[in-house]
DNA sequence: TTGTAAGCGTTATCAA
DNA sequence: TTGATAACGCTTACAA
């Protein structure tokens, strides 16, 4: 069982090219496939652990030249890697840090990762990345794998986890930074948008390019603060403007009723003359009801129906649709940032930090579309 | 330094809600934030650490059902989880298994990643994903961590690694899968799409659909087998075919110049009286080429040029685009299953698995609309 | 400046 | 059926 794994061998291999050398030929192969730990590093240098533990770490300074010569051919000779575990284990933290994402679907999620994955570069963490794929028991699951991994603290986009669960971490030291929405009854860092105030933006747009009547569309917004603040925000922002609007609640499984309320709403503003705008809370509703919109209008449905969204697709250019881009980018890297103050001590109440979006105008709220819109408005 | 880390207190956070029980109430409190280990079960169960590490192990057999019981209490009550980084080093192995992704942003890659995910899961290991963010270095950078952290595996979506790095993998026993691309002068296991099989596919579609003059739209093809592969396998079925069609390089980071050739082309078959169509080689490539075509002909623009793509992006359905969907899923759970294998000790020769991809027929390349095409076509 | 030895949280060996 | 005890690969007092 645990017999040594032959390596690879060529054989038949159909497409790929060359490399015929028979036999494992460089330095490391006098120790098999067992990778070379301090011990052999030592007694190849001639010394003690000790010293190449100081060599690895760094303390230079209390390495006579010759010592270190030695021990820096010895590595170089073995190929020799520290092992992270061992390291890990005996110093009691790892660098691992854990980043749990509820959907990597979601382009905004792999924004927010980048900027995770710099700042975890920056620092001297590894993250390691858990994708929940919108399933709430992967979601638990790898909560108790990172737990198991000992990671030195957690950074969660939160798909449906309950405050126990995190409360788990909090109370057993490891800090726990929230991104984009916050859980019920958890109180932590967290960092994410500016929800009101990218709301009030668009919103406000939207009625500057003279539209009449909006309606905010986003999913079920139980649990998913961010979505709930939008939608807060919405109404807010347009009792203040004076301005009409409606909600309409998306579930992205099963959309069609929402899908056939939003035709009605968009038709009954028509007929009473008024310019529609439909505004989507975020990237993935925005395509499906674009999707939709194209099935029902055809190509040139943006001439009968005007959408932004929030969230800046990749698609939204193509689609010349307004947008609110989020500072996701940011927001990773300041996830990480609190994390690292935390691991480093930081005793403080939670904060929590809201970057601001930026309008993003395209064609699709410009005026001169709109008088295409005017002109074509007669669908049913 | 090490001294106990306060946990975040409530304070005066805005946005978050109630919880105020002031000190740490449950059981692990006793502890301080130092989370229970095998020593502390086994005195809290009045027995041995062996005896825990059996039913931990699922030794059932072994152990009376009264002192399992207690066993299961103590683990219970001390919330006990098994730290997996000894557990590793003891072991030696940790079930994590690496994967380097070269860009996230395309969601082939994320596709893959999910049915990675899903098999890992199947198969209990711990994917520790890393994304080079297309940059060389990064992927450099990763492949040395993963090293570092004992992966028993990788699977790699090559960027621009050079053949040595991985032999040190393979070397080193441990099991190399390449995803979608090879890697010059590397032999090892890899999985990915059938291109020759794919591109002919989509090519003969094409041809079957009346267009008479083909343009393959390809980043550069040095060094990533599969855009060499389905380049050539365009070419190949072009001429089988007896049709005509060229081949157009584009480079994502600096595609201008790319683009006015491409105009240029599709200009020069127009006159000529042929019906185009423009096949790109991938997502990525696909979305830059319609952004543009979009910028130069406007929203109308599938009226005047069709395109196709290998990759059926998330926007394809939007645009109603023509594409081959590779099967991403598999591909991802293939490569865990590859990996598996050798590391279950299987010992042959590289293996090479290429699934087919799926032909997505749309309106972009539909008899109906290339009547809509031939109508508008006058666009220089 | 260098080395010895103890121990991190597990599992494995061996004896009871 | 159970439990000491010795590793695993590393860091860190503490000596020399």
């Amino acid at each position: 069982m645990t017999a040594s794994r032959p390596v690879t061998r060529p054989g038949a291999a159909p497409t790929t090219t060359m490399s015929d050398d028979p036999t494992p030929t460089n330095r490391t192969a006098a120790l098999g496939a067992r990778r070379a730990t301090i011990t052999d590093v030592a007694r190849e240098a001639g010394t003690g652990k000790t010293s190449i533990s100081r060599y690895l770490n760094g303390e230079m300074g209390v390495l006579s030249p010759d010592l270190r010569e030695r021990i820096e051919a010895a590595i170089a000779k073995l190929d020799y890697r520290p092992n992270q575990m061992a390291r890990g284990l005996k110093r009691g933290r790892n660098r691992l840090i854990g980043m749990l994402l509820a959907d990597l679907t979601n382009p905004y999620s792999v924004e927010v990762l980048q900027g995770v994955e710099a700042a975890c570069h920056a620092l001297g963490y590894m993250p390691l990345i858990c994708h929940a794929a919108n399933e709430i028991d992967m979601e638990r699951r790898y909560l108790q794998l990172l737990t198991t991994y000992r990671v030195e603290g957690v950074i969660v986009n939160a798909l449906g986890v309950k405050e126990e669960l995190l409360q788990g971490f909090a109370q057993g030291g490891i800090p726990v930074v929230l991104v984009d929405r916050s859980v019920e009854g958890f109180v932590t860092d967290m960092v994410g948008l500016d929800n009101p105030a990218a709301v009030q933006l668009a919103t406000c747009h939207l009625v500057d390019e003279g539209f009449e009547e909006l309606l905010f569309i986003v999913q079920p917004v139980t649990h998913v603060s961010s979505r709930r603040l939008r939608e807060a925000a919405f109404r807010e922002t347009v009792a203040t403007l004076n301005a009409s609007g409606s909600t309409l609640v998306i579930d992205l499984a099963d959309a069609s009723a929402a899908l056939a309320e939003l035709d009605a709403r968009v038709v009954a503003a028509k007929r009473a003359g008024k310019r529609v705008a439909l505004f989507a809370a975020n990237g993935p509703v925005a395509l499906r009801v674009a999707v939709h919109l194209k099935e029902r209008h055809g190509v040139d449905w943006q001439a009968s129906v005007v959408l932004m969204s929030i969230d800046d697709s990749e698609w939204a250019q193509l689609a010349g649709m307004t947008t609110v881009r989020q500072p996701t980018y940011d927001i990773g890297r300041r996830a990480v940032e609190f994390l690292h103050e935390r691991l480093g001590g930081a005793a403080m109440p939670a904060r929590e930090c809201l970057l601001p979006g930026e309008l993003v105008v395209r064609a699709s709220t410009t005026r001169t579309d709109q008088l295409d819109m005017q002109r074509a408005s007669q669908g049913t």
